[in-house]
RNA sequence: CCAUCCGUAGCGAAGCUGGAUAUCGCAACAGAUUCCGAUUCUGGAGGUCGGGGGUUCGAAUCCCUCCGGGUGGACCA
């Protein structure tokens, strides 16, 4: 939390105990021992700053009413020396306290202090976490799913980092395996049309169908010639396989740096299967005891870690399952490379995947809490009220390319984190390329586009501010600028909040808000005055929230303009 | 059938470790700029929190059940 407001809440909790010792000792309360309770922000302003429900939850312990108990503990409660002026209770009991005029001057003293840094703490102790995302196939072009999932991933990631993780991101290529032959045969048959025709090349019934795959032939066939065609199917497909897929790859880290994502590493599976890693997490399991050969092939018991039914490690022709290769990944992440949390974000339709993968981890016996999976739902793309499943120019799924084609980097990244991974989505297009209030980023924007143009309109009447005194921050006493700086207090907890939900459109709630409440300040408050000294204040306000927009959208990689 | 997510105003959402009069945006309606950017702000209207039952002093929130929608249930990944 916020130095400040973490100590306020932590001292609150104080004064409220100490009350209840007093009046445990002047026999106004039973001696007994007081159970948790809880401070909060309430949601009518009109009860307070904050709240405590301490006389509700103590109502069963001391056998009295809780509005009985919370006029005990106020009769003994002393705020000197505090952040707060005066406390009422309300309600079915709630202790209701109310700032004083020192909380708001030194939220805006923390801000201007830290600038950049303001809403980082180090509730994470620097824990070691990995967040893996995207983690596409390679075999072709990334689609909307993995345009949310990015926007995710990329954003939880610099939130937890700003909690104060110690934060790695990571790209999976799935560089082997199944789909890898797939892609091989797939290429190899476009690549033979190329010389033999398409009627006398069958392409394989479960090929992969896409242009990219024909794109990447014919980009093959321009380098090689014919050269593959009169060689034996394996060489062929390797060299297709060995030309196609560094370039998926590359494009792949094209597309998302585009998309403002790039990964500390893009860790290939093919190398768990070159190392050994594969065959030794295997062993580690038979070696527990997880599993059986039955058909010909090697089963894991899933079964024992809850889940309805075994599966297959090593297939009948010798080849391991994507789950085995995936086992010894996850193996790799926590034993091998040592990091305390793994966070995995996976489209909705793996979730089947989840409980058999954690109860993997524990097969290991490695700790599967450690493992959290993030299920993100599906998108759907709206355009003029209907739902677009098809790209308009290729005609074909739409790809991740085609979106940010269409729609700024700031819009997507933003509109994607406007609601939890947990839910399904719209993503609106015209709304995406609005540039005007209804899109959220644009109204986010020019708030502090405005404050940009104030401090410029001010400066060239000569006024510019100067470090503020205490004094000149006590004359913020507007409500709605009260309501602002309350709000700009809240930040940092805020992040730390979405850090432990994983859920970083609670920022994209925050900032939006925080615009909504600037607006209204400058809506009734004028920052040019007669009084210079309100006048500072005010512009040492509009800075402070100025910083506040800029952490979040620098957070998240969204530009910040001066105007717009 | 099983698993899983979702159901809150005309529309889109927040609130979900139980608490005060259920919050916000869009749309619709009525207003506000001699003045720092109107890409802004103010106001009223709009609700069986999918239905029913239960737990509780108290349920949008927890439990059960039903209804509706999405997704998944391979020696695919």
């Amino acid at each position: 939390m916020s130095k400040l407001v973490e100590q306020a809440t932590s001292n609150l909790r104080i004064l409220i105990t100490q009350a209840i010792e007093k009046a445990i000792a002047a026999g106004q309360l039973p001696d007994k021992p007081v159970p948790d309770f809880a401070i909060e922000v309430p949601a009518d302003r009109a009860h307070g700053d904050w709240a405590a429900n301490t006389a509700m939850v103590s109502a069963k312990v001391f056998q009295a009413a809780p509005r009985k108990i919370a006029e005990v503990i106020a009769s003994h409660l002393s705020l000197e020396d505090s952040y707060f002026q005066s406390c009422e209770i309300a309600g079915p009991g709630f202790l209701n306290f109310f700032l004083n005029g020192q909380f708001y001057v030194d939220v805006i003293k923390e801000v201007m202090a830290e600038g950049e840094n303001y809403g980082h703490s180090n509730f994470g102790l620097g824990q070691k976490v990995m967040i893996e995302f995207v983690s596409a196939n390679p075999t072709g072009p990334m689609h909307m799913g993995n345009a949310r999932g990015g926007a995710l991933g990329d954003c939880l990631a610099s939130v937890m980092s700003a909690a104060g993780y110690d934060v790695w991101r990571e790209f999976y290529v799935n560089d082997a395996g199944n789909q890898i032959e797939k892609f091989g045969n797939s290429l190899e048959a476009r690549y033979l049309q190329l010389y033999l025709g398409e009627e006398n090349v069958p392409f394989p019934e479960d090929g992969y169908q896409g242009e990219d795959i024909r794109d990447r032939a014919a980009e093959f066939a321009a380098v090689n010639g014919d050269k593959f065609v009169h060689v034996d199917s394996p060489i062929r497909q390797q060299a297709l396989i060995d030309y196609a897929l560094p370039r998926n790859i590359e494009k792949m880290k094209k597309d998302l740096q585009k998309y403002g994502i790039t990964y500390d590493q893009w860790f290939l599976e093919s190398t768990l299967h070159k190392n050994g890693e594969l065959q030794e997490t295997i062993e580690e399991l038979k070696k527990r005891g997880y599993t059986y050969e039955k058909d010909g092939a090697l089963w894991y018991k899933a079964t024992a870690f809850g889940s309805d039914k075994d599966d297959v490690l090593v297939r009948q022709n010798g080849n391991p399952t994507y789950f085995a290769a995936d086992i010894a990944y996850h193996r790799n992440k926590f034993v091998k490379r040592g990091f305390d949390l793994c966070i995995d974000i996976w489209g909705a339709d793996h979730h089947g995947h989840v409980a058999r993968m954690k109860g993997a981890m524990e097969a290991l016996g490695l700790d599967s809490g450690k493992l959290d999976v993030i299920l993100m739902q599906l998108v759907r793309l709206t355009q003029n009220g209907e739902i677009v499943r098809m790209s308009k120019r290729t005609g074909k799924a739409i790809q991740l390319g085609d979106l940010l084609e269409e729609v700024p980097v700031d819009s997507a990244r933003f509109l994607f984190n406007m609601r939890e991974a947990n839910s399904q989505m719209e993503f609106d297009l015209d709304l995406a390329v609005k540039q005007d209030s209804q899109n959220p980023v644009y109204y986010v924007q020019y708030a502090r586009a405005r404050i940009c143009s104030i401090l410029k309109a001010l400066a060239a009447d000569g006024i510019t501010p100067y470090p503020c005194t205490d004094d000149e921050l006590r004359l913020l006493t507007a409500p709605a600028e009260l309501e602002l700086i309350r709000h700009i207090s809240a930040y940092t907890s805020e992040i730390i909040e979405a850090a432990k939900d994983y859920d970083p459109a609670r920022i994209t709630r925050y900032v939006i808000a925080l615009a909504t409440l600037f607006h209204k300040f400058y809506d009734a408050c004028r920052v040019k005055g007669d009084d210079p000294h309100l006048t500072n204040a005010r512009l040492t306000l509009c800075m402070a929230v100025s910083t506040v927009i800029c952490n979040v959208l620098h957070m998240f990689k969204i530009s910040a303009p001066e105007s717009m």
